[in-house]
DNA sequence: GTAATTTATGAAATGGATTCCATAGCAAGC
DNA sequence: GCTTGCTATGGAATCCATTTCATAAATTAC
């Protein structure tokens, strides 16, 4: 096929002059760059990438890592990566890793093989002396508190955002107060998880072990709490759940049951995302749009930058008060 | 870093030694291939694969244009597409389009830059010709029938498929047929909605407008279906819905209302997903699963041959009779 | 009117691998 | 003893674009 050789011997120029026409380079005469456009136009060129990024060192590509892309949680965040990796005209490419750590590490060597410019790592299954021995091939961000490590983070103090959403339930004169919880295997899980556990124990809250729920996560599921829930001798007077779909399939099957939200069971939600807002569910907004947006931000800016120390951005979050608490 | 020059130069061989040691080519004798592997070993090195990429002219990755990552009918072909890559140690890119044609564009304009190897169009925007001029870049095959265009495809025939599921209903004595049909854009959609339309016409069946019913997609858009039917002053006997997730939110809803299936309602799925399996519901079993598999063996085919004809592969179809007709 | 910039252009080096071709030693065949 | 075939090795060409450097012409500065 065609090669910027060819086209500079058949415009009747250098391959130099090629290259900044193709580039945007201002010092090219009018004349020579019609020439060259032209013979582009006639031969159908186009570069070899491959070439390109193999002289560059760079690729206009990052890998995000993500254990399931069909999560609501994922999915938000990818939202904000997907945005400004558009404004930054990055390509993103997603491996889904089901926490498996043989898939994470093949798209880290792709870092080291120079494919990709950086990877985002969402959630992982990895230990961070793994992830902090690929730092050494290029950028990495996860948007988990990684603790000073050599790799930048953004992230949400869980233990803190869940602890306080338990103290608006109590404030609000819960006492018996159940809890929903996602996957388990994430590694925030298990932070609420003791965050919850602490407050019961701190607080001296009456609780039973069938109130805490795992592995919710879709609107069916939170339906499913709801018939588990009716079918309990005796049920809490507040659910906490981490994630605002799982909260709101809880509650349309509560209510058909006759219950009324927040007289008989009052709903927390988590993740402020949009069903939350249509349905008036009372939910803590931990900025995952942000955290995706800002994930990118970061690793483009260390993309660029030639000797770049590691970030660490924690973002804030806040208590939504809307009506079902 | 280090290259395979400064490796050469260490373990005391040419740098096509070395080239062969990284290959596994044979013609490497015993004490040479080890000196290699220690340095190798020694300085950390891996390949720079732009440079592999540039020189082989191959990148083992093959790009997959889906509208909607998580729609069940696609994430079933995926997992076929993703077996039969691992397989054949290939790399897949997801690229969700939206059935944007500029993000399709893009893709294929990776193909016309050699970033990869091929596309796989599961369903598309582009018009035939589009996807046609961009087969003198790189092998592309399509999900969809192309009708002995210049390149392959695997499909299954929308009409007859459908039209067969009618029939069997229309034998089991049912005269009064609704219909569910997903994403209105999606090609086949159209396809089933005129075999639905002359089917019913044919057979001179009463019909109403109101019994066919689109956009449905999820559990969720199910049970809505569901309690549409229950308001309406005239319901058929029978729905034919294309998707076995529709079909199960249907189900499960209309049962709750005390509707006995199929007694009171009729119901037949479509695609034969796992949840039909465990709700016993009737399906027509279109080889999803077969359909991504086939796609990415012809794909890989292609790329292996240097002047592959288009291969035009028809699937079957077959009713699968559970308990819901 | 001379010095300093700015504009315009191309030759050649560069990035890092693969592969064709040439060469040579050695065993087998007859 | 001479040809043939296999194993082992390296030199050099190749893939294709970017970028540094050198040079020259055209402006601008003072």
């Amino acid at each position: 096929m065609a090669n910027i050789k060819e086209i500079a011997r058949i415009a009747g120029v250098s391959v130099t002059t090629v290259s900044r026409v193709l580039n945007n380079h201002p010092y090219v005469s009018k004349d020579k760059r019609a020439a060259v456009l032209d013979t582009i136009e006639q031969l159908n060129y186009t570069r070899n990438m491959n070439a390109v990024h193999l002289i560059t060192g760079r690729t206009g590509t990052v890998a995000v890592i993500l254990p399931y892309i069909n999560a609501f949680y994922f999915s938000i965040i990818m939202n904000g990566l997907a945005h400004e990796a558009l404004l930054a005209q990055y390509r993103l490419i997603l491996c889904q890793s089901n926490y498996l750590a043989d898939e994470e590490i093949k798209v880290l060597e792709m870092l080291r093989n120079k494919e990709i410019d950086g990877v985002i790592i969402v959630s992982t299954a990895l230990k961070p002396e793994t992830i902090e021995e690929y730092t050494a091939y290029g950028p990495v961000v996860t948007c988990q508190d990684s603790g000073q490590r050599r790799y930048s983070s953004v992230y949400i103090e869980h233990y803190a955002a869940f602890r306080q959403g338990l103290q608006y339930l109590k404030g609000k004169g819960y006492r018996t107060i159940g809890y929903c919880e996602g996957r388990q295997n994430g590694s925030s899980a298990s932070i609420r998880q003791t965050a919850f556990r602490e407050f019961i124990a701190e607080h001296k809250l009456v609780f039973q072990e069938e109130w805490m729920i795992y592995d919710c996560t879709t609107e069916e599921d939170g339906a499913a709490v709801a018939r588990l829930l009716l079918e309990m001798p005796e049920r809490p007077e507040a659910m906490i759940i981490t994630g605002d779909h799982v909260a709101a399939g809880l509650m349309i099957e509560a209510r058909k049951a006759g219950l009324s939200i927040p007289g008989d069971l009052a709903v927390m939600g988590f993740d402020n995302q949009p069903i939350g807002r249509l349905l008036e569910i009372t939910t803590i907004d931990n900025h995952l749009y942000e955290m995706g947006a800002s994930a990118f931000r970061i690793i483009h800016e260390q993309i660029s930058s030639d000797n770049p120390a590691p970030v660490y951005r924690k973002l804030d979050y806040r208590i939504i008060e809307r009506s079902t608490v």
